[in-house]
DNA sequence: CAATCGAGGCCAGCTTCTGTCCTCGATCTG
DNA sequence: CAGATCGAGGACAGAAGCTGGCCTCGATTG
């Protein structure tokens, strides 16, 4: 019983239609192993569902699915599913700023439904990537982590996790999470700890192997409202443990071109310069991130970490620029400039 | 006529099922103003059609959408949309290795049927986008241009646009495109030329404003049928203007894990050690490969141009970190300022 | 134990769908 | 320009398929 034999065809046929620009009808037909006639019905059920579809008349006439104002169900095949998804992971993971949470919503649905062949295949090439920028190091949310909360979330679900404070204690947590929130290159997760009869955020890359617990809550309001206001007045109390202020000679609107100046504030120093003021509780990933636009810049506060940190870079760079090529180089040696063997000079310290 | 209320009730059914984990069967049925008994068969209906659908007996029993073994269609509401274009975008430009050619086929499958005011966000939002290690530089490869190719290469629609050669001599072409892949950080068409009755390879990165010629073609079978090995093939010929052996300081699997050693060789070189060949036209972006691990590294062999690079970018930073600009090339630098002194006089190394 | 909720068989009635006609209009090709 | 191709869509009869009641049964929760 239950075949549903239209309504399968119609998603068959939504299927057919977002492979390919053109069908034409008796293609459809064979394929769809029905009469002309009904595809053309079907089309017409399509249309009366919402779904944008074009014909054109005459030979190589046929029909295609094009824009219009409510999106179609998306039929993926297998490979497409798992490329969404990684490409969706990296992006929750801050690749492109004001579109994580969204990225992760869509990210929990996807994996909801994901076949477990696939999500394998998703672990095996998402888990081998680096994090975006990741040089620097700073500390890495597990996307799997992310969704796991993200479902709870969405099922307003109770859930359970490790969690590693921030003096280095470890505790179990049951909590009733309400948002994920993006901010800055972190993930920060909002919910009510009923064990402790308050609000709490928790920054995900400390959670561990969350899971639920299998209680179901039923939401509170948040203080204030707005889950993302609350989060910035939890986070304005919070100093991180370096701070830094740069200036780059260049202007702003060119290091924001280049991607640079989030994690931070960025503003213009007359027209050619600008400040960049930033912190971060690593030194090593504070230092890439000022190092990586590329631009020449002067430190005008920062720990005296960050300075040697930078100095070892800068280092680093040098030696690896002058090694042992020089020596048995076919044609390099021409570039013994008056500058390099100044730097050279000052770099006796070998790295590492 | 035909307004097939079944199969959509069976979409919105989908679709109510992939927006939440749990839903009680009476209120489904309000919902989609039937009776419980025919969710029940609709419920079977989608089973019956592949898509597992669990069912819990009881008390706040339901029903939910679970992993099956294949993959439903994703019902996307119109911001999850514009998250997953965007994030397929930026890993269409290889922000992950391995799923650059899926990625783009995902993109034009959903770009396809994306309505126009989405389209329009995505535009918005992903235009300002920073390419993934975009600080170095190197050519940029523009979504839109890329998806327009995907598209008439899924379509057999010969296609027409304006190339740059190598040369520099601008022309326009009409082809009829075979595939799109991507090789290194780059794009490549792979497309036949009739007007010069040949196969060309054309980077993408050099293809201005694409659009369908309107005319269909009959695919010709690629030479050696495979399109990836034609195209590294004829790229073997292609040496690039820059060549650069590098000797890193940590085993390779470390640099893999970083996402780095991609864009050319990256092979072991004892236990503690790997040697990192790669080339590239552009100097600044070999430098940047090259220097974004952040690790100690030898540059065996390369162009005195990218020492000589490699150098600036390494006194850029030292004289960043002191901020002194006493001796720096730039000599816009003003003054040392009391407190950059200030900072430079106690710099020490302190523990993390 | 009682209440809740899903599973599913059965049936009557009716809506809906399909295939097969048919004509018409648009479009491309020779 | 004529013919071929292909979509649009009306009409119709017969065959499915679907729905909403009913019912019983089993699982789960409190």
């Amino acid at each position: 019983m239950a075949d549903a034999p239209t309504a399968g065809r119609l998603l068959a046929l939504l299927s057919l239609l977002q492979g390919r620009r053109e069908w034409p009808g008796t293609l459809l037909a064979k394929r769809l192993e029905v009469s002309p006639r009904t595809v053309r019905r079907d089309v017409d059920r399509l249309r009366s569902l919402g779904y944008p579809i074009d014909s054109t008349s005459g030979p190589q006439g046929g029909y295609s699915l094009t824009a219009g104002t409510a999106m179609p169900p998306l039929l993926l095949d297998d490979e497409e599913a798992v490329a969404v998804a990684i490409a969706l992971r990296t992006a929750a993971r801050s690749a492109v700023a004001g579109i994580e949470e969204t990225a992760l919503r869509a990210l929990v649905k996807l994996e909801q439904v994901l076949p477990s062949e696939l999500r394998g295949r998703v672990q095996a090439l998402g888990g081998a990537t680096a994090l975006v920028g990741g040089g620097g190091g700073g500390p890495t949310v597990d996307a799997a982590v992310l969704t796991a909360i993200g479902m709870a979330c969405r099922d307003e679900e109770m859930v359970r996790f490790g969690y590693r404070a921030r003096d280095g204690a470890t505790g179990v947590r049951v909590v009733e999470p309400h948002a994920l929130l993006a901010h800055g290159r972190r993930w920060y997760l909002l919910a009510f700890d009923p064990s402790r009869t308050g609000w709490r955020t928790f920054r995900v890359d400390r959670v561990d192997s969350p899971r639920p617990a299998g209680r179901r809550f039923t939401p509170r309001s948040i203080p204030g409202g707005d889950a993302a206001a609350y989060l910035t007045k939890a986070l304005a109390g919070v100093v991180y443990r370096h701070e830094a202020r740069v200036r780059y000679l260049v202007p702003a609107a060119e290091l924001r071109s280049r991607g640079s100046g989030g994690w931070g504030g960025l503003r213009a120093d007359g027209a050619d310069a600008c400040i960049y003021e930033t912190s971060d509780d690593d030194v090593g990933w504070l230092a890439f991130r000022i190092a990586f636009p590329g631009v020449a810049f002067e430190l005008l506060e920062g720990p005296p970490e960050l300075r040697e940190r930078l100095r070892e870079m800068g280092e680093r760079l040098l030696a690896g620029a002058s090694a042992a090529g020089a020596q048995a180089g076919a044609g390099s040696s021409r570039s013994t400039t008056a500058k390099a063997s100044r730097a050279r000079s000052r770099s006796r310290r070998s790295s590492r």
